[in-house]
DNA sequence: CGCTTCTTTCAGAAATTTGTGAAGATACAG
DNA sequence: CTGTATCTTCACAAATTTCTGAAAGAAGCG
């Protein structure tokens, strides 16, 4: 009985049950907010490692999943740039890593949905008219938009002054 | 042939091509976004309606849905505080309403959901250490969701104050 | 150059989600 | 209190999504 006991660390010196747990809750959480359940679990596991990256098989073996599962997975995150992929020079393997900066970003980067929004908005303002009631309040639900995107640039901007401050500059894990 | 000619207005002085149009487009776009189709097209089509709201029945008829489908979506929509239900005092009849003020409010209030993030985090940290790697990775990201969460509470105070000035106060429809 | 290792793609099985019809509740009207 | 209009709930059918196993496709290494 060499892991098993409380709070006891896995061979890499972490507890892989707790990891576990945190991956899981925290991944339902993700989901609940709209994240496939793969790409939510494969994520999470990626912000719980400790370098930020792993490879597909570790991705697979550790939550149990099919080789085609991860691929799928990760696709997804990197076409939204929620991680990055990595090649490992003298290898095939290849890596898969959350990175600060890049995500954050991602989460608030609605923006190209925000730009369809408005899009629809205006054609809808046009053709329903724009002194009709309806067509008022389209304009102003367009202006809601277009304030929001502004905001949220600048709000990005703070925050990477804030994170500096507390934080230092870059990524706080590197390999 | 009073009602089909281009650009043409219906009985209503609307043309309802010309709004289902701009309805589906939009609901398109929101599902796009993660909202689910009924709630989606629900909610366009009271975005584009003249006084902001609609019956159970004007719904199902402008959107061939079935009763159970409006009852649904309603539901849904209402849920998430996108609009209310309001009781037409002489009838059986309910209304439901996009509420200018209310809806903005909404979709920024995914606070419940990152509250639920935040814990999660919390936890996590907790659990692997923080001062693991995994923990400080984790430390940060929580750091980034409070700090949004105190932001967008700032930008929404700001967008009332911008929206004061540029469309008076209150909502633009009232019946 | 062929072998080996890893990743992706593809077709299909399984599970989940979505919308309907029909029956059940609720509340006003007479 | 009975009748009627309106909304909701429930069980099921249909469509969509999700994950897997198996085969094909790259990319180093001997």
């Amino acid at each position: 009985m060499t892991q098993a006991a409380a709070g006891a660390t896995g061979a890499d010196g972490r507890d892989p049950e707790a990891v576990s747990r945190f991956v899981e809750h925290f991944a339902a959480q993700l989901v609940e907010a709209g994240l496939p359940r793969m790409p939510a679990r494969v994520f999470a596991a990626l912000l719980a490692s400790d370098t930020g990256a792993l490879t597909s098989s570790e991705l697979g073996e550790q939550l149990k999943i099919s080789p085609a599962a991860v691929s799928g997975a990760v696709r997804y995150l990197a076409q939204v740039h929620m991680i990055s992929r990595e090649r490992e020079p003298g290898s095939r393997r290849e890596r898969y890593r959350v990175h600060g900066d890049q995500w954050y970003e991602a989460l608030t980067n609605r923006e190209a949905i925000l730009r369809r929004w408005e899009d629809a908005l205006r054609e809808g303002v046009t053709s329903l008219g724009p002194t009709t009631p309806a067509g008022r309040r389209l304009t102003e639900t367009l202006a809601f938009f277009e304030f929001v995107e502004k905001e949220v640039a600048a709000m990005m901007e703070r925050w990477r002054e804030h994170r500096e401050q507390r934080f230092g500059s870059g990524t706080s894990t590197r390999d």
